[in-house]
Order: structure tokens, then sequence, then C-alpha cells
DNA sequence: ATGTGTTCCTGTCCGC
DNA sequence: TGCGGACAGGAACACA
């Protein structure tokens, strides 16, 4: 589901709820999401205090005074979703389905927040904090997107000799970490590069173009609440509004936004998941 | 090593 | 209204 800019709205919304706050009762409803849960999940995470709450790529990082941290992975459709539990009164969060309820956590705030995830991609762990960079989900992964060392050099480095066509590429979270299938056309399309350009043949101008449309075009959608598609909500409850900035993206048939462009988007499948672009100012 | 296709699971939407 | 098929924001995996 969630993409960089997803992510990170969600962890705004969590972070007054989670942060420096304990964990008083966790409810977990089945053994699995996507991977099975670790060997004693709740009672690890059950009177432990979270020190801060952090992002990196996809993932959220809950980091417990236990010693380790609460990994969260939201997939396709996981959703954190905030209520509130009194004495004597449970508020289900507003758009709570209990059918994907997979898990509660109950904070001394007396937050309630609840885990939903109806497609079940997404995925949690608990792993000492102190070996999180060596760990399988971190170890490969590629700089963040918004950080400096993002840019154009390392880019070149990255994609040196890839015969991959560029949509493709960036989907992979060891070239740069976080996006997703729907910030690559985006981000393409603003940097004026056609998606199946090959990887390794992008010009220095090109890449300094495409590093500074994606963290332009992250930057926006992490100020707008992420984008709204199907279910997606931030924590709090709030809707991302940034789909109505999409300028390409399930815009097959319009127009292209692009000042003076007469072209019209077109949608192809690249490595199994859609494309959408502008071929005539995406060269 | 690199690139491609399949798979996990459930829900929604579209055409007939 | 029902039904089949396509498709959905991710990413690990098997295979050529």
């Amino acid at each position: 589901m969630p993409e960089l800019p997803e992510v990170e709205t969600v962890r705004r919304g969590l972070q007054p709820h989670l942060e420096g706050a304990r964990l008083t009762r966790v409810i977990q409803n089945r053994p699995d999401l996507r991977f099975p849960l670790p060997e004693d999940f709740v009672h690890r995470l059950t009177g432990a205090a979270i020190k801060r709450l952090d992002r990196r790529a996809k993932y959220l990082l809950a980091e417990l005074d236990t010693g380790e941290t609460l990994v969260a992975h939201l997939g396709m459709t996981g959703r954190f979703l905030v209520g509130e539990h009194k004495p004597g009164a449970f508020h289900l969060p507003a758009g709570d389905d209990p059918k994907h309820t997979h898990l509660v956590f109950e904070t001394d705030r007396g937050g309630r927040i609840a885990f939903n995830d109806a497609r079940r991609f997404g995925y949690m762990d608990l792993i000492p904090t102190d070996r999180l960079g060596a760990h399988p989900y971190f170890k490969g992964l590629g700089p963040e997107p918004l950080g400096a060392d993002f840019n154009a050099a390392a880019l070149k480095t990255a994609l040196a000799g890839k015969k991959q066509n560029i949509k493709v590429t960036l989907l992979d979270q060891r070239i740069v970490a976080g996006l997703g299938n729907i910030y690559v056309s985006e981000a393409l399309h603003r940097a004026h590069i056609h998606p199946e350009r090959a990887a390794g043949s992008l010009k220095p101008a090109e890449l300094k173009r495409l590093v500074e449309a994606v963290k332009r075009v992250l930057e926006e959608a992490i100020t707008a609440g992420g984008s709204t598609l199907r279910d997606f909500r931030a924590a709090d409850g709030e809707l991302g509004y940034f789909q109505h900035s999409f300028r390409v993206y399930d815009r097959e048939d319009a127009p292209c936004p692009t000042p003076g462009c007469r072209g019209v988007i077109r949608r192809i499948v690249q490595g199994g998941r859609s494309t959408f672009f502008c071929p005539v100012c995406q060269k």
C-alpha cells in the first residue's frame, strides 16, 4: 500500500500516541501476518515503553526500552487506526474493520492503536536494536531518497551498466529505499524521462533532474499527508490529499499536464505493474 | 550477476 | 444481481 510519504504520514500520526508511552496491553488475534509473528510477541511487548518512533524506507521502527525494536511494514493494505480505551468503554478506532484487525496495542495514555491489514502483505518483527542495521530487512537497503547521500553522483554509480528499464530499477529498494509504483511514475514524469529507458543510459543532466524530481515529489506528498487511494488514511484518521496532485498515475488517456505539451497519458505494464507516462514529453 | 515472472491474500470494480 | 477476470500502494523467491 503505502510508499514512503504514506509511511511517514503514519509515523507522524502515531508519534504523539506512542512516543514515550508504555504498552499496557497487546492483543494478538492470529499467529501470523505475512510471516509468523515472533515467539512471545505479546509478552515481549507488554510493559515496554517506546522511546522513539522512527522510519527507515517504508519501515516503521518503534525503539523499545527493552533493547528491542518493533519493526512494522504495512505491505499493501496495512493500516494503523487510533482510538482510545477507557475503563468500561472501548472505542473502536474510526474506520476499523474487526474482521482484519490482527493486533491491538493499548498504552498507559489511554490510546488504543489497532493494526488492520486485509490483504496481509504487512509484517512485524522484534529485532535487537543494536543489530538492526545488519538485519536482512535493512542490510541491502539503498539510501533514503530525502537524504544527502541520495544524489546524482551516487545514483550514477548505482545505475552504471544497468540495462533494466529505469522504472523497474527505481522500484528496487537497493537502489533507493522508499519509492513505490506511484511515486516512480510521478518522478519520471517530472524529470521528463521515459520509463523504458535503460537505467544505465541516463545522462548526468537527466540523473540530476531525476534526483531532484524524486525529492520534490516525496516532499510535496508528505506535506499533503500522503495519498489516499481506496482506504489509506493517516493514523489520526485524516485523509491525505496528494492524489489530487498526481500528474500521470491512474490518469490514462488524460492530457499531459506539462505546460505546452500536447501529449496524452499512456499506461503500460513493466515488471507486471502499471506505469503511467507521457510519450511526448518523457524522452 | 542480472532480468523476468510468480506468489502471498483479500477486496473492489468493470463488463457481460 | 451474479459471476469471472483484471487489478491493487510491496517485495521475496524461483528460474532462465
